[in-house]
RNA sequence: GGAGAGGUGGCCGAGCGGUCUAAGGCGCACGCCUGGAAAGCGUGUAUACUACGUGGAGUGGUAUCGAGGGUUCGAAUCCCUCUCUCUCCGCCA
């Protein structure tokens, strides 16, 4: 959510810049201008009738006390209209205000002056790539074919028990999930990352916090007797630890990981994109996400994109950096950099990360400010998050590029963490 | 699932129809005191919206005592609904 100030002092600006995002704003940021204006006033009234009512019933009461009951009662007499008055200004104002609310909610963050300008992924930016492609003979084969050969991953299982899009991992194929999920969260603390084991289910207002609602109820599994929702990403668990919280400057910047399955509807996909790991209902993702102050939350995001680049390069896959442009960047985002990892039996490239600075669009939903020494008041915080990394898409691609024929080479890397080097 | 108790400022805790403009304490900040510190003394210490104002000063209004509704001229206080927490019992990894 923008901030109310920016869009009543800047809506040219913002106008202009949503146009990167290839979101017209020009009618509802009008819209919003018109609804705060009549907001002001209809508060402006409503106060003084408050206060109006607030002297007169003082004053009632001070008439009691000294006994002069024929002029309390003469008073009490005048306060029924105002009353009224005051009550109907109430219903107006909530109305405005809900209104208002509803707009601000639809409006998407502003795009930072490096999100380049584009319509759909091709415009998208590469930032740089990595790592070497390997040349694998023609009798190279997908990953959910290695998976089966090798007793990894049973999808036909996972669809008895639950249905398309749960893979049941066995063996050394669940072992090698335990050991990604171990190897993510141990160099996440080390670059500085507080572990965090956060619920997987998550009320209302943390969904609404994170930007998932009231929009994108889609993608989110609802528990409806209990009004919960599965979360789709840890970042909505641990970015609402700080909901509604003023911090003080000194706490910058707060580094927070965690490791958590993740649940997504995704309903109508379907095909090939979407075969074996490519896309799933339940998957594992280790994720970071950072609090920082408003000055430093670029630096960060940069720490953030070399951190998860370091993961892909010790993991020895091949991996490009890409700025998403102003069509396919998220409504919540100022600016995200996604990491593809190539798959080399698919010949695809996979996002495995998305790294994002939301700048204060989470934390305006959320009302995390901070006190800074030298403003008065309360200043929104800027919140970071990425996934570091995704495990499917990590799987597929460490499967597919590693095959020997005979078997698959484990990365030197997490070989501590599963203790064999080789699956065969 | 059954029974009971309770949600008050950063924290503890009083208040149970009208100077609540929320006591008192702790914590924190600043000042005095001190060679320095502690103690002591003094001052200050929420958030949001809003009006006026200014050199980034400040002053005023309104709202907020878990949430929402109701009663009343007036609600932290009385009534209703919801919600969360705690205790005991039952069940349980």
């Amino acid at each position: 959510m923008l901030n109310l100030n920016l869009i009543r002092e800047k809506s040219d600006y913002v106008i202009e810049r949503l146009k990167i995002k290839n979101f017209d704003a020009s009618e509802l940021v009008a819209g919003i201008l018109k609804l705060d204006e009549t907001r002001r006033r209809i508060q402006g009234e409503t106060n003084s009738k408050e206060a109006e009512m607030n002297a007169l019933s003082k004053s009632i009461g001070i008439l009691f006390k000294e006994g002069k009951q024929d002029e309390a009662n003469e008073a009490r007499e005048k306060t029924s209209r105002i009353k009224d008055d005051i009550k109907e200004l109430n219903l107006k104002l909530d109305e405005v205000s809900a209104k208002l609310q509803n707009s601000l909610v639809l409006l998407p963050n502003i795009p930072c002056e490096l999100v380049p300008a584009g319509t759909s992924e091709k415009d998208n930016k590469l930032i740089r790539s990595g790592g070497k492609i390997p040349e694998l003979g023609a009798a190279a084969q997908p990953h959910w074919e290695l998976a089966e050969k090798y007793r990894l991953i049973d999808f036909e299982l996972g669809n008895k028990i639950t249905g398309a899009g749960f893979p049941v991992y066995r063996g050394k194929g669940a072992k090698l999930q335990r050991a990604l999920i171990n190897f993510f969260l141990e160099e996440n603390q080390k670059a500085g990352y507080e572990e965090i084991l956060p619920p997987l289910v998550v009320n209302e207002d943390s969904g609404f916090g994170t930007g998932q609602l009231p929009d994108k109820e889609g993608m989110m599994y609802h528990v409806s007797s209990d009004n919960l929702y599965l979360i789709p990403t840890a970042e909505v668990p641990v970015t609402n630890l700080y909901r509604d919280i003023i911090l003080d400057e000194s706490e910058f910047p707060i580094m927070n990981t965690a490791y958590t399955p993740c649940f997504r509807r995704e309903a109508g996909s379907y095909g090939k994109d979407v075969r074996g790991l490519n896309r799933l209902h339940q998957f594992d993702k280790v994720e970071i996400v950072q609090i920082q102050h408003p000055d430093k939350s670029y630096e960060t995001l940069d720490e953030m994109v070399k951190h998860v680049e370091s993961l892909l390069i010790k993991l020895e896959l091949p991996y490009r950096i890409i700025a998403l442009c102003g069509g396919d960047i998220s409504f919540a985002s100022a600016l995200t950099y996604d990491f593809e990892v190539f798959s080399a039996a698919q010949k695809r490239w996979l996002e495995v990360s998305s790294v994002s600075n939301f700048e204060s669009f989470q934390a305006n939903r959320m009302k995390l400010r901070y006190k800074s020494q030298e403003n008065k008041g309360t200043i929104l915080a800027h919140t970071l998050n990425g996934s570091s990394l995704a495990l499917p898409r990590i799987v597929a691609a460490l499967l597919e590029n590693n095959q020997t024929g005979d078997g698959i080479t484990i990365p030197e890397a997490i070989r501590q963490y599963t203790g064999f080097s080789r699956i065969d």
